[in-house]
DNA sequence: ATGAAAGCGCTAACAC
DNA sequence: GTGTTAGCGCTTTCAT
């Protein structure tokens, strides 16, 4: 097969050990005699396999992300920046997609946490016991998801709907609707109407419904019966599905109704009129994510257990001011 | 650490191999023998170690795929779709996104080589040589790349294109734009040209561009400027780009001009007008992808060297009768 | 600073 | 049908 340390080993007249340590210590080797070895395994094709390495140390230097749908636009980002920021600690990120249905979540993660040093699951549908045992067997991220004891990275809407309130508020705003389309018990509902009262800011709730462009369209519908000026949606696909609900009941966006969508996706910059939104940053997501499973394999002194991210109002052509009452 | 083969072993009073067995050609092992082992490893919570498994045997059991953008929304399905396919085989999905930088790719591809059983190449930018090269260390497969020996899968657009230069002249168009993102030694402008041709239909080149929603925006001047009145984008993205830039001269669509996308991503079914597009089935591609490298890892005798996956055009909103001629 | 020896957990020959 | 033996390629004490 493949070159290997001993045949290395041999044709410089080192040890194997010599060689092993001078691909993962090699500042115990002597200048020489590393160059030497260097040399020679370059001029063979000598590559380490990490399988052996992985067997021997316990480590694989691979990371595993397990996230709810790929197809997602909000993802693809994310796992982008992951795998570069793991790269740069070392390790390669295995992604894992677990399709939304809670029977696939165990199933998935345990096609990889052999395979991994740590794991990250995003909003798991696990329960506490189960992440609990899991943390047990390997070190956990949640993101999204709060179990007392297990590291946490949590994406907060709060600054973003803070903003999103203000916005509207100063556009003269004060009928709103928000389209909820989380389960009830993340009481994303309940959060965002505190963050909507504090600015004196009325918000219906509608829903939960599913996530999807059709959810859009039908409360597009609701929230004109309702008088609504302003809707925040539970994420720019919805957003998008009011935008085509309300032009085709022939509502004038931003004219009439204003939209605001959440993610930032690249829907958000296509849709007419160009949608506002609120922003989570992929970067600073996959940075924060990464580090974080880093320093809980590590055991890192410096390890927060729970680590913020915030979110911005992106404002674009969706929203204007209210309308003059009738 | 964990459970081992000698625990279970020990436990259920046989040999490691017998344990082993169970777990690989449970076919070998007495029935009895067989439950008793299973039994005694589950209550145990034995899991085979997949690193010392791929040690000794040589395979890993996972299968490499690499491509150009995971933030291409054109990719995420398919993705999606082989992790799904390659789970029925009993293999793991790596995924890795070498950013469209071509310095990038073999980094990238280096990064997993030894981890996996063999390699799916989207649209690699390696020279000839270098990919066979690698193809002698692993089994490979090549998507949208030919490389005389090396199996291949060809998504072919030609179905699609005849389909929408059917589609375009069935409505009276005469005067065709293509605005071309691609490489020029990709040639994709000559075999639609050619295409068109064949249906008796003109068409214009533009390009080669960046494949980005600006490119549309500038294109559709551009196209409009030609007295074109149909316009073939090189994806959906810059297909949406041109559809801004039409709305933004005050140009109806599909009234005066009609616009075609390819891809069918979900930015297809969400542009208003609804894009017009060619589809190229996620699932199809995936399947055919998956199943060739597996049968090029076992050399499996059935084994096709060279497997296409067509394309088919969706018609949507975007397109409609030629207006009459000035 | 370097080498010798042991063994990570598993599977594959080979024996019986 | 099952056990015995050996060793995949590497890292890691422990000794020198």
């Amino acid at each position: 097969m493949a070159v290997t340390v001993r045949d290395v080993a041999k044709a410089a007249g080192v040890s194997p050990s010599t060689v092993s340590r001078v691909f993962t210590a090699p500042e115990q080797v002597q200048t020489s005699t590393r160059d030497k070895v260097i040399e020679v395994a370059s001029r063979l094709g000598y590559r380490p396999d990490p399988t052996a390495r992985s067997l021997r140390s316990g480590r694989t230097e691979s990371l595993g992300l397990v996230i709810p749908d790929i197809a997602n636009p909000f993802f693809p980002p994310i796992v982008k920046a992951m795998q570069t920021r793991a790269r740069t600690h070392g390790h390669t990120l295995l992604v894992a997609d677990c399709d939304e249905r809670e029977a696939d979540e165990l199933e998935t993660i345990e096609a990889i946490v052999k395979k991994v040093d740590g794991l990250v699951l995003w909003a798991s549908t696990l329960s506490d016991g189960r992440l609990r045992e899991l943390a047990e067997e390997i070190p956990l991220v949640l993101v999204n998801r709060h179990v007392p004891g297990i590291p946490e990275l949590h994406v907060s809407l709060a600054p973003g709907v803070t903003q999103a309130a203000e916005h509207l508020r100063a556009l003269g705003h004060t009928s709103c609707v928000f389209v909820n389309c989380s389960r009830p018990e993340h009481l994303r509902g309940k959060a965002i109407r505190e963050t909507f009262d504090a600015q004196g800011l009325g918000l219906v709730e509608l829903g939960p419904y599913d996530p999807r462009f059709e959810t859009g369209l039908h409360a597009a519908t609701l929230a004109i019966a309702n008088g609504a000026t302003a809707i925040l949606a539970h994420n720019d696909l919805v957003a998008v599905g009011v935008l085509h609900g309300l032009t085709a009941a022939g509502v004038d966006v931003p004219g009439e109704v204003s939209v605001i969508g959440i993610d930032d996706t690249l829907l958000a910059g296509l849709s007419i009129p160009a949608l506002t939104t609120i922003r989570i940053s992929p970067q600073a997501v996959a940075t924060h994510a990464t580090d974080l499973i880093v320093e809980t394999i590590t055991g890192s002194a410096t390890a927060q257990h729970l680590v913020e991210v915030g979110s911005r109002l992106i404002p674009r052509a969706s929203t204007g001011p209210a309308p003059h009452r009738a």
